[in-house]
DNA sequence: TCATGTGAAAACGTTCACAGCA
DNA sequence: TGCTGTGAACGTTTTCACATGA
């Protein structure tokens, strides 16, 4: 396996666009925790963290240590035996894994209180993505400025060039408009979508397709909360206290957002 | 999520966790895909299709045919050889699977633009939960009335009786008041929540958490972009047309909403 | 001494392939 | 014939346990 860790130096240095090379594949379920650790990560850097152990890490996440330390491996070797990880130097290796470099151009069509409520998501705007576009059929919407920019019209889609044309497009409007507006980001040459309205969309295979669904989520917590009940083992899982977010010395005043 | 099972050997009789046989465990994976067959089954039932295949489902739920009929297989033996599924019923056996008759009360804390999105969704209102109360902590907005429903101050949370008390809260505040909310709830006993604010939440391990985090989707969208990109089998997957869902007998007009 | 990093083992989830039934 | 339901093979992920290094 290959040691890339010797980029260590300065990390903010006008480097060159080296990807010093992935190290391996990174497995499915490891993609889909490396944001987690990401926000944990942020956390405990503005709580003035110097460092983080997997086992203070797995406890914020609610996994285990054994998991946070292969993922983190995964990356390259970035910990210091005795002590453990530099939460700084890890969330810049995360990014670096996660292709936060890239910065992904997205396009918000639907500009309802979901539409509105990411485009003004701080964390939306950041992390390798930048909402770059609006649009929704509304005429009352269309023409409104918000964050500095127009709402266009669902029709100016289809005359998007290569240019302007948004790497992601997300769609947020109600559930009958959905598969329309697929079709037009589709034929408009956009290869990935996220989909928060509530409908099964049909697209080609080679788009790249995620469903947010916030009904879901309910409905899996739900499951959950009914299999503990029944299970009678309701609160079995011991501790009383939260994590040791307090332990890390975070303490309660994160009041910057 | 893991197994405790260990633990109860020593001390007492053999172990009667005798339950009341509700067919086998669902897996976790299996129970994160069902809300989507659900999905699919409305859409089809909808449509007006009387019966559907594991490979049809298959398709428009992006998996294979063997695994919707494992996933499937685990509620009972509801389909039939040689034709397939009815819709209609199968979304009925999912619901008791999943819970749904439990109809969970649902409280949103922060009534802002994701906040009002939720509660209006229609999705939200139905299927095993309902939304009965919410909570803000701006003048502005208490007071406030939407759907029926006056937006309390999040002070009255911790006044809230075993009556009152909802099954499952929704934080949808801003990152920094997440937690004191999260606090809020769990002191008024409150063990579900489901947190959208972009905050890691520090609360007891029998409280059940689940994140909705939509930078993470984004992220996540983005990182097999580029991999697909590296891996240079852009659009390797096959077809150029979308799955069956015109086949099945889908028409465009599923307008209603 | 303490916590990482990692082979090896166990658990879990997916896919195959076909028996069984309509 | 056609499609479900399922044991068995396979691949992936998690967990264990400990050698390794600060």
């Amino acid at each position: 396996m290959s040691d890339e860790k010797a980029d260590v130096s300065a990390s903010s240095a006008p480097d060159v666009q080296a990807p010093p090379a992935p190290a391996k594949r990174i497995p499915e379920a490891t993609v889909l925790r490396l944001p987690v650790y990401q926000r944990i990560l942020a956390e405990l850097v503005r709580a003035g963290a110097r460092t983080v152990s997997s086992e203070q890490l797995a406890e914020l996440a609610r996994l285990n240590a054994a998991k946070v330390r292969k993922d983190l491996s995964l990356l390259g070797s970035f910990g210091t035996r005795g002590s453990g990880y530099d939460p700084g130097f890890l969330i810049s290796q995360i990014d670096r894994a996660l292709g936060v470099d890239e910065n992904w151009s997205v396009a918000i069509v639907g500009i309802g209180n979901l539409g509105r409520a990411l485009t003004n998501s701080a964390a939306f705007a950041s992390r390798g993505c930048q909402v770059t576009s609006l649009f929704d059929i509304d005429p009352a919407v269309v023409g409104e400025e918000i964050r500095g920019m127009k709402v266009r019209h669902m029709d100016e889609i289809a005359t998007l060039g290569a240019e302007d044309r948004p790497d992601i497009g997300v769609i947020t409007t109600p559930g009958w408009s959905a598969q329309g507006v697929a079709d037009l980001l589709v034929r408009a040459g956009v290869t990935s979508l996220l989909n928060f309205a509530p409908r099964v969309l049909d697209v080609p295979p080679s788009v790249h397709l995620r469903y947010v669904d916030l009904s879901i989520e309910l409905q899996v917590l739900g499951f959950y909360r009914a299999r503990q009940e029944e299970d009678g083992r309701a609160g079995s899982h011991g501790g009383e206290r939260g994590p040791l977010m307090r332990a890390v010395g975070l303490s309660a005043r994160s009041d910057l957002d």
